[in-house]
DNA sequence: TCCATTAGTTAGTAAGCAGTCACTCATTAC
DNA sequence: GTAATGAGTGACTGCTTACTAACTAATGGA
């Protein structure tokens, strides 16, 4: 019996449950799976959370932390519209590839049918991604970096569906390739093809 | 008690499966809530199937069927390859909007742990989509419909990561949008992107 | 009409689930 | 040093799970 302070065993706990996550799937990591994984007994899980949904809502908030601060960081190493939002795509990319059980809860019943608080949470993030895709986006439009006939709303959603994609080609194939060098690879030619073409460039 | 036929029982059990698969999720899919559905008692289902995984492989072919069915049929409606690839893509929007679990049992980890042949057996299926996909976008090249630069395969990830990218944001969203006509407007963007510019154009 | 087949039942099992309760003992504040 | 705090345990509960065994009765062919 190892002792620890509440604060260190919860972040110890979250981490866990995002590991087992991914190994087990959502819908199956049990009470029992985190406890044995942590070195606790059971109900011991249940000293630090009350329940088994409020521990999903912390992996929850975890996540939400970690990725907005990620965003953060990738949108302070650039001003350029289309370099800003290669970073973002990375970034994200690089955010499923070191924690896999994301799109794995996103897509779980724990959120999808029975958390409904949980599910809004993902929807949000969600959202607060594609917007600041959107953003760059506009901006590269009015900069007249890529086509006039591009509406950023549309170009975003294209954008967030080859990462969510590309996502699911992964898991699905066992993840025998490299899904931050694949996705920069695609992410390349969507943007080639955003890009202005010659005839198109406005006039000087 | 009503009693059928095995075939008709059978039939009927695979297809509350996948009304149930949608309103519960896969891996919440009890044989208790299946039988129920179908007015047996729990033990009724496994006359008719030995293990609950012989009833996710009949479900798996299912699928398999349908949706090649409907590609087929997708196919023969135009020669033209840019139409074909639009029907295409409407008919696999079409599918999952009338069968809504599919995307979820590509998820879940009934098969994405334990059950290695229903995996695979999704896995083949997107392939095959892809192939398709890839063939009428090589044939639309060829014949001098899209930019030179549009990398077939790289073309067909793309359009399949858009409908796999908009049905996960069509069940996040609680699906207040109309998944095949907001996909149809999607899709006509990113063709517009594929098609050759004024200047592309090969010369006469 | 009778009999073989077979869809379906009732009753039960072992295992696993989240969560409770009364308790123990290590840590820390005084 | 001692008392209060609180992390962790063992034994448990009620419920659900997939699956089995033995039996019943509806159906269809002779």
């Amino acid at each position: 019996m190892v002792r620890k302070t509440a604060a260190a065993r919860k972040a110890e706990i979250i981490a866990t449950m995002l590991r087992l996550a991914d190994e087990l799937g959502p819908d199956r990591l049990t009470t029992q799976a985190v406890a044995d994984a942590v070195g606790l007994t059971q109900p011991g899980v249940f000293r630090h959370f009350t329940t088994k949904q409020a521990l999903w809502q912390a992996v929850a908030e975890a996540i939400d932390t970690t990725m907005s601060r990620a965003w953060q960081t990738a949108l302070a190493e650039s001003a350029a519209p289309l370099d800003r939002l290669v970073l973002l795509v990375r970034t994200q990319l690089r955010q499923i590839e070191s924690h896999p059980a994301i799109p794995a809860i996103l897509h779980s019943r724990e959120l999808q049918s029975e958390n409904a608080a949980l599910r809004d949470r993902f929807r949000s993030l969600m959202m607060r991604f594609q917007a600041l895709l959107r953003a760059e986006l506009t901006a590269a439009r009015e900069a007249g970096l890529i086509r006039g006939d591009v509406d950023p709303n549309d170009g975003a959603v294209l954008l967030i569906s080859l990462v969510q994609g590309l996502a699911i080609r992964w898991a699905l194939g066992n993840r025998l390739f490299a899904l931050e060098a694949e996705g920069a690879r695609l992410l390349d030619a969507q943007l080639t093809l955003f890009r202005l073409t010659a005839s198109q460039e406005p006039a000087p």
